[in-house]
DNA sequence: ACGGCCGTTTCACCACGTGGAACGCTGGAT
DNA sequence: ATCCAGCGTTCCACGTGGTGAAACGGCCGT
């Protein structure tokens, strides 16, 4: 009578608390399985190195690889995506040195899908900037780059969107001359930056990030996937200096990103 | 520096041989990944009883579960009834002790794609009748089931097919009368019968298999999702016999089979 | 009747999986 | 500024459980 593999089964069975939630923090698994944690590190690893999980850069997160969630689950379409750029925006961080977000549109606003905040020797991780915080349409560097690239009419149901708001920092969607003059400029300079005004977070916010960012589209025949950009501490840099010297390593990061993301749906 | 688990490794490996590989023997199995048969043989229970691998009744052959293919891999809709199907025949075999087929419809016939004929007690295991081997559609008890049951529009696409060819086992598709007759008494009946002048394999062979079966389909909201059968020895056992002692448990399978196609798309 | 192939079982060895303990970091509370 | 709680990670000694060569047995083709 043969008999069945322990760690096998635990493997599995840490795979499948995956399933369940697909995005879990070790501990998360821990409480489904009650596996001891340094196991599951164990585990974790192995099915990271076949290709069935990855982690989060921006808080190292497990993540079930997206070829094994397409039944049952139900996760939009940017999880995919924010899956491809990880391992890319990584090693941007590395070759940059200054750190990367991935953000996707979100109703009103857009958010933070994927991050290499924590991964930059330079910036302290900002408590505020984490998975899925909003950052405004009009005024910051990726809600211009989207809007300038995006299919006309995702753009208009955006801007039709934000017009019927009446906050602050949505009025540039009442002032369509304004607006398309800095969009078509966006898109001839090839690169999307903030307002002058804009000081990052909420609008008007008595603790403005101080940070700056330029930011490129994920444009695959049109359509548009989300945004990347690279951000810096306003002071440490100007904008031209980053632009001669990480602009085209992140455009390359983006075309590798919807590179990847065209082939990829095999399990490894 | 915290090392991967290779039983875990090795047990992926398999799993992705399978997924390469829908259908698979050990041997098949061992010769993709090079691990030792013994070793193979726990890591395929181990998947087994953990719900992401299941085996063929027919052979014996693993088949990794339909949940984890739908990415990359073709295979069409009844490899996942067939799937379902099997533990089911598998009970329905110890049961009342005669063998079952599951068959579906391919072209101008229907073949097997699942049986418990070699896990009866009492039925030799024949050689001819393994997975693949084309069925009649006009004198056998199985397609004369599905034809009775199926939509209409179906019926006619198959019989519009079988009249164009040739061969005297189709002839029947010549008669719309008789088939007619044929069909509306095989639903009043309740479960199809083999013709009279049918002895099974081709036609008019040489080798006829002494069978004789009763089947009915699987019949989901209209839709027939193939059909199943009880078949016997002719010598051994009256229609009749057979028809009171097993035939609810044939329809009570069919319906347990339709019930869990409709729940199951889930990881277990 | 025979031989080869494939699946399965057995068993003794020792790598390898295991998990308690201890460390370090971060964020929140006081 | 300080402390504490919670989480991730590393270390390491123990002994279990994974391992695979060898042997067996059943089926198939000849």
């Amino acid at each position: 009578m043969t008999k069945t593999i322990r760690s096998l089964e635990r493997g599995l069975q840490a795979l499948k608390a995956l399933h369940a939630t697909p995005i879990s923090s070790l501990h998360d698994i821990y409480e489904q399985t009650r596996i001891p944690k340094p196991t599951l590190l164990r585990i974790l690893l192995t099915l990271e190195q076949s290709g069935l999980v990855s982690r989060r850069l921006a808080d190292g997160r497990y993540r079930i690889s997206s070829g094994l969630t397409r039944l049952g689950r139900k996760r939009d379409r940017y999880d995919r995506v924010a899956e491809t750029a990880a391992p890319v925006l990584d090693r941007l961080c590395q070759k940059v040195s200054w750190p990367s977000d991935f953000m996707v549109p979100a109703g009103d606003h857009l958010e933070i899908r994927e991050s290499s905040r924590t991964h930059s020797p330079f910036m302290i991780y900002v408590n505020k900037d984490r998975i899925g915080t909003p950052v405004n349409w009009l005024l910051s560097a990726v809600g211009r780059a989207y809007l300038a690239y995006c299919p006309e009419s995702e753009r208009k149901k955006v801007i039709a969107l934000l017009r019927k708001s009446d906050r602050p920092e949505n009025w540039l969607a009442k002032d369509p001359a304004r607006l398309d003059a800095i969009l078509s400029e966006t898109k001839k300079r090839g690169y999307g930056l903030r307002d002058q005004t804009f000081a990052g977070g909420a609008y008007g916010t008595q603790s403005p990030d101080g940070l700056a960012g330029i930011a490129v589209p994920l444009l695959d025949r049109g359509r548009v996937h989300g945004v990347i950009n690279i951000i810096w501490p306003k002071p440490a840099r100007t904008v031209e200096e980053i632009v001669t010297q990480c602009l085209p390593s992140l455009q390359a990061a983006a075309a590798e990103i919807v590179n990847s993301l065209r082939k990829r749906p095999n399990m490894t």
